[in-house]
DNA sequence: CAGAATCCCCACGGATACTG
DNA sequence: CAGTATCCGTGGGGATTCTG
C-alpha cells in the first residue's frame, strides 16, 4: 500500500496534523488524560504554568480534532470530564514515546549545549 | 529507578526539550536527514515550502542541541553537509512514529473536524 | 551553493480578573 | 468548579533580496 499523505508535501493536510501536535501543550494535556478521565482543575493542577485560557483553547483544538472527549454532567457546582477518545489514545504511543526522549536525553542536550564536543 | 525529569513540572529542563522538538521544522529536518547526510539545498528541496532562513535557523538550533552535524567541505561553490549524530538518530525514533501517525490518522482528523459524531 | 541581511507581522500564548 | 473576558507582548516564522 502506498502511501496517501506525505508530510514533506506542502499542501499535505498532514502539516496540520502535525502543527496541532507540536502546538505547545497538544502533548502535556494528551499526556495528562493518558491514566483515564479528568475533570478541568485536575488537568489544569497537574499541568504545571498551564493558563485556564491556554487549557481550554488546548482542549477544545482537541476536541474538535476527535481526539478529545467532554463529558458535561451538568449540577452545580459544575461537573466536566476530559477524556482520550480512541484516536487519542493512539496518539498517546507515539507521545509518550517523544515524552521519554525528552526526558531521557535531557542531559545530552544540556551538555550538547555547553560544550561542543566531536559528536 | 525513579524519574530524574518530569515534563510536568513547570521549571523541568524537559519542558524546553520538548518546546524544540516542537518547534514548527524540526521534525521535518530530523526526518529529512533520516537517510543520510544531505547538502542545505538537498535539505531545502526535499522540505517543500521551507525557506532558506528557517532551515538556517532549525539547523543550527539542532545543531547546538547536539542532535545534528555540520561538515564543511568548503572550496568554492561551498559544499557543506548535515547529518544526525547518534542523538539525532535517537529522536528519529519517536519523530518516525509522530509522523507515522499524522500521515495514517488524516483521515480521521478530518472527519472530526467536518462533523461531531458521537465518538 | 550556502547562506546572511532586512523587514515585517500576527497569532500564539501569558497575566489577570471576573462569573454562572 | 469550569470556565469567560480582556488586554497585551514577543518572537517565531515568512518574504524578499543580496553575497562570498
Amino acid at each position: 500500500m502506498s502511501k496517501a499523505y506525505d508530510v514533506m508535501a506542502a499542501t499535505c493536510p498532514s502539516r496540520t496534523v502535525l502543527h496541532r501536535i507540536g502546538a505547545r501543550w497538544t502533548i502535556f494535556v494528551v499526556v495528562a488524560l493518558a491514566d483515564g478521565p479528568r475533570r478541568f482543575t485536575a488537568i489544569k493542577t497537574h499541568i504545571e504554568g498551564i493558563t485556564p485560557k491556554v487549557l481550554t483553547e488546548t482542549l477544545r483544538a482537541l476536541e474538535s480534532d476527535g481526539l478529545v472527549r467532554r463529558d458535561d454532567f451538568g449540577g452545580n457546582p459544575p461537573h466536566v470530564e476530559y477524556s482520550l477518545t480512541q484516536l487519542g489514545r493512539s496518539l498517546l504511543v507515539p507521545l509518550a514515546a517523544v515524552r521519554e526522549w525528552a526526558e531521557t536525553h535531557v542531559p545530552d542536550i544540556l551538555d550538547a549545549q555547553s560544550s561542543r564536543p566531536a559528536d
